[in-house]
DNA sequence: ATTTATGTTCGCACAATTACGAATAATATT
DNA sequence: AATATTATTCGTAATTGTGCGAACATAAAT
């Protein structure tokens, strides 16, 4: 009967999700943690897409707080942020096991 | 120089974190761990939207695998997918984990 | 056979996302 | 000063997402 209230954890979750939910995405997270140096063009030598997309995907990772970028002209050099990386990897952990199905809440098990 | 491959595993997360890249989905999935038995209605009488917007955040979450729906005529329970639970759960682990910045791989700390 | 209760689907509107080439900005290099 | 290198931003188009009310489908109850 209580109206739900959507957390600020959630919010972060769902903001972390939303930067995660594209498989170039997930490519290029993948792809940074590979490397010790990663600049821009890297990541767009590796990728299939024109420049211009790749730099929208990279800012909205960035905008989500997964990544950080570097500029050490002419070049933009990018990598994972450590900080927020620990704070989504929490985040994710906490909901995946409080929210496991157990036994007593498997409903449709 | 050699160009991304993104594999079916990364299709996958990125597939998972799509659906749970949304507040109300999130929040909708809190509520079900939270439940032993959660219909349609039970949903919908907690979130400040239509019925058919609930509707369709529900088929997101059922379409990437995160939630199942049972038909108990005239009322639908719904409840978290145990298995794709576990297999969402084990993915942002791996990922978290194995991609996590180390001290030889965090180029902007 | 109607009526009632419960959710889904349809049709629409509007916003956001994804993608591209071209233009721009910023800084080294010549 | 002019040029070259690098990456972002602009402008545009096509697609997808989000939200609503109305209409529909289904099955139980009367």
């Amino acid at each position: 009967m209580s109206k739900i209230e959507i957390t600020p954890e959630q919010e972060r979750l769902a903001r972390f999700a939303k930067a995660m939910g594209h498989p170039t995405r997930i490519a290029i997270l993948h792809f940074l943690s590979q490397r010790n140096e990663c600049f821009f063009g890297d990541i767009h030598e590796v990728l299939p897409i024109a420049k211009a997309t790749v730099s929208q995907h990279l800012s909205e990772l960035k905008e989500a707080g997964l990544i950080q970028g570097t500029i050490e002209p002419p070049k933009v050099k990018y990598c994972i942020n450590p900080d927020n990386w620990s704070v989504a990897k929490q985040l994710f952990a906490k909901m995946f096991d409080d929210w496991c199905p157990s036994k007593k809440n498997s409903c449709c098990s």
